[in-house]
DNA sequence: ATGAGCGTGTCAACATGCTGACATGAGGAG
DNA sequence: CTCCTCATGTCAGCATGTTGACACGCTCAT
């Protein structure tokens, strides 16, 4: 009960600096996408879409961490402006396959020039090795999260 | 201007890891913390009030990589709730010193004995070693996006 | 002293994301 | 076949965060 539980300052804190380079992320990828008219949830949702074309506004939800109801409108306005098609009815249960538009690739290219200055800018920063050390500890340090999640869930 | 400019899947993508990982801890934390009726950006301003006593508003909202509107949302809501005072006249110019109020203190306690459940199963899948270069790499990861930010801002 | 510049707190409007809820279509248990 | 369960798309309401704007108080150059 003294009160030194867990002093050590926040930016020394996993947690802290992981929202630090998320955030400062976020922002150095907007910046570099908003000449184009696009969000960063908009340019990952196309360049998912090109990685795996067809999949559902579900299954996009879940590969990029947010609801099915905002992946939605992302995709109601990605359509609009003619960037993606989706299947108008159903081929199989409720699920609309989802697929880039031509436009919407050309759209892409554009963006991932704009965006592999911001990518050359931070990964010069770390070494090849520290990278790849990098993601191998980003992994597990999600997974072990994840996990923590489900299984603690029930109670 | 061949199809093979980045096909790298993004789960071996730095920003994306980034991304998923980050999300992961605010799921995670959010869930520890609920019972409590604590939002994590509640948390963390609890707890980077009681390392730095006094921080006003704005300083507050810099440290957690929000607008000034958001935190003062926040910091009237904990207000109201007795967990932290602020000085009812400006000291000095406008900024309005914060200070962590008992009732805060013991929040902020029970609060720490909730989240240390997920930092230790976050941080056993890591070994100590592996840590302190995740720290290292983030901070320096952080560094370099914000001096992209700062730089490139004028043009 | 006076004015410009800057940081701060605050209000308003807007954007984005989430939860809750509902209908629908597929698949399996009885 | 019928009922149940599950995943999906969609609507509505709410919470949170952002930008834009303004007033105020300090600081510094003139």
């Amino acid at each position: 009960m003294s009160q030194a539980p867990d002093f050590r300052p926040v930016d020394e804190q996993v947690g802290y600096l992981l929202k630090k380079a998320a955030s400062a992320l976020r922002a150095a990828m907007d910046d570099a996408l908003r000449p184009l008219d696009l969000t960063v949830s908009q340019y990952a949702c196309l360049e998912l879409l090109r990685q795996q074309p067809g999949l559902s506004g579900s299954e996009l939800a879940r590969a990029m961490f947010v609801s099915r109801q905002s992946m939605n409108l992302v995709l109601k306005g990605l359509e609009r402006r003619g960037l993606l098609t989706r299947s108008a009815v159903p081929p199989h249960g409720k699920a609309l396959p989802t697929e880039l538009a031509p436009a919407g690739l050309a759209k892409l290219a554009a963006a991932n020039e704009a965006v592999s200055a911001v990518e050359k800018t931070m990964l010069s920063a770390l070494s090849p090795e520290a990278e790849r050390r990098m993601c191998a500890d980003l992994t597990t340090f999600a997974a072990a999260l994840t996990n923590l999640a489900g299984d603690a869930e029930p109670e």
